[in-house]
RNA sequence: GGAGGGGUAGCGAAGUGGCUAAACGCGGUUGACUGUAAAUCAACUCCCUACGGGUUCGGCAGUUCGAAUCUGCCCCCCUCCA
């Protein structure tokens, strides 16, 4: 009995009836949320300038933190002494780790692949450091997150057919190996699919992990430097493949129209950097499109960042003070301005729920996209 | 009154005969940012009718083929001594 709410389960409520978009509802060991839903990151065991209050606040549900910069600091045995990531960092709410097959990519002029894993050369201090996918979910069962992901190879676009092909396939065997390393019955562990732009390798990629039986799958290797359309192809071939009753997520994509149009094709979960570093380099997000609070007309605009908004920087204060607190290099500027983007995406996907209820999904997309005047990047 | 030191682009500060429209920092403007080596990074920042032209380094007058850099005088600032 006990054990049945502490399981990690999908419960589709309700798709919507003229797309692929859905409500869902995620019982991650006892605390539920509902998808489709926007993680913010945590990188190293913190939301850059925000506290796990101010999380709460913005109704944040999962936020995700990362295995490879954990690893390197303070280290997984920090982590597992403490008693976990929730107790470490003082955050009760759901957390995902990244498994460190993004750092493959984004530190990939400092690390080596074979076949038994991957050899990176910290970017701390310089030294030789091997993980394994077993490694990575060893680290990952230390960290204590409840959500864990594959160890995979991330691999920049455009790649040739034949690498994305050896890449793949070896992640799958990664992926494979991971979950036979995997231990923990109180964290989840999805496979993530890859194969980047084709649609035969997404499509057997995403059948081979559906074999193995994940707890949820990812969709990764997007938002690499491929334009929108290439992107969107990589979403329809990941996902048509995957079994409908668990969770899909997206990584690393975070623009609104990116969040919209998975969400249209049936993403379930978003996380991205980027409403958080962007707002820490003056740009928000608002009812009115993208503004760069740096600008010279804000300094003495007295009107609140977005009158739409209902988020603690939109209530107390104004574009002059932001605009002040930027130009000041104060970190409550940082502060207020991480919590509004991630406000803003957290009511984009609450809304989004709303509108799948009522089967009105491509209407909310269009509401949206119409009334805020975002550029081709979506932001 | 005497003795030193100094005046360089919005500010600070290099440069002490040609490679200098003048390093660098700050400030300013613009742009980038999608599973975070990112409170970061890039470009521009004397003027213009701008792949070229014009005018500069307190002021004026000189030396020199050539000066922000050397000489003279003047103006201003700082420190110390009276």
């Amino acid at each position: 009995m006990g054990d049945k709410l502490k399981n990690f389960t999908y419960s589709l409520i309700h798709e919507d009836c003229h797309c692929h978009a859905r409500l869902g509802q995620m019982n991650i060991f006892g605390k539920v949320v509902e998808t489709p839903i926007f993680m913010p990151v945590g990188t190293q065991a913190t939301v850059k300038f925000l506290a796990p209050e101010d999380l709460r606040n913005i109704k944040a549900g999962i936020i995700l933190a990362n295995t490879y910069h954990l690893w390197l600091r303070p280290g997984a045995d920090i982590l597992e002494k403490a008693g976990g990531i929730h107790r470490f960092m003082n955050y009760d709410g759901p957390i995902l780790t990244d498994s460190g097959g993004f750092q493959v990519f984004s530190l990939a002029d400092r690390r080596k692949i074979s076949e038994e894993g991957v050899t990176f050369r910290s970017h701390l201090d310089g030294s030789r450091l091997f993980m394994s996918p077993e490694d990575s979910i060893y680290i990952q069962e230390k960290i204590g997150s409840d959500i864990a992901m594959s160890f995979d190879e991330c691999i920049p676009y455009p790649s040739e057919y034949k690498y994305v092909k050896e890449s793949m396939e070896r992640t799958l065997r990664w992926a494979k190996r991971g979950k036979m390393a995997h231990t923990r019955q109180d964290q989840a562990l999805f496979g993530i699919v890859q194969g980047g732009e084709f649609a035969d390798l997404r499509e057997y990629c995403a059948k081979a992990l559906t074999e193995m039986d994940f707890d949820g799958y990812s969709i990764g290797g997007t938002s690499v430097g491929e334009d929108k359309k290439t992107m969107y192809q990589m979403i329809d071939y990941s996902i048509k493949d995957l079994p409908k009753d668990k969770p899909r997520y997206l990584m690393g994509v975070g623009a609104v129209n990116d969040i919209l149009e998975g969400i249209e094709r049936g993403v379930d979960m978003f996380d991205c950097v980027l409403p958080t570093r962007i707002a820490r380099h003056g740009t928000l997000m608002t009812s009115k499109g993208r503004i760069n609070i740096k600008k010279q007309i804000y300094k003495d605009d007295f009107s609140p960042l977005d009158n739409e908004c209902d988020c603690e920087c939109c209530r107390n204060y104004t574009k002059a003070y932001l605009n002040h607190l930027f130009r000041a290099n104060e970190g409550l500027g940082n502060r207020l301005m991480s919590i509004h983007n991630l406000r803003f995406l957290i009511r984009l996907v609450e809304g989004a729920r709303e509108a799948i209820r009522q089967d009105r999904f491509l209407e909310y997309k269009k509401e949206i996209l119409t009334k805020y005047q975002f550029d081709e990047r979506g932001f």
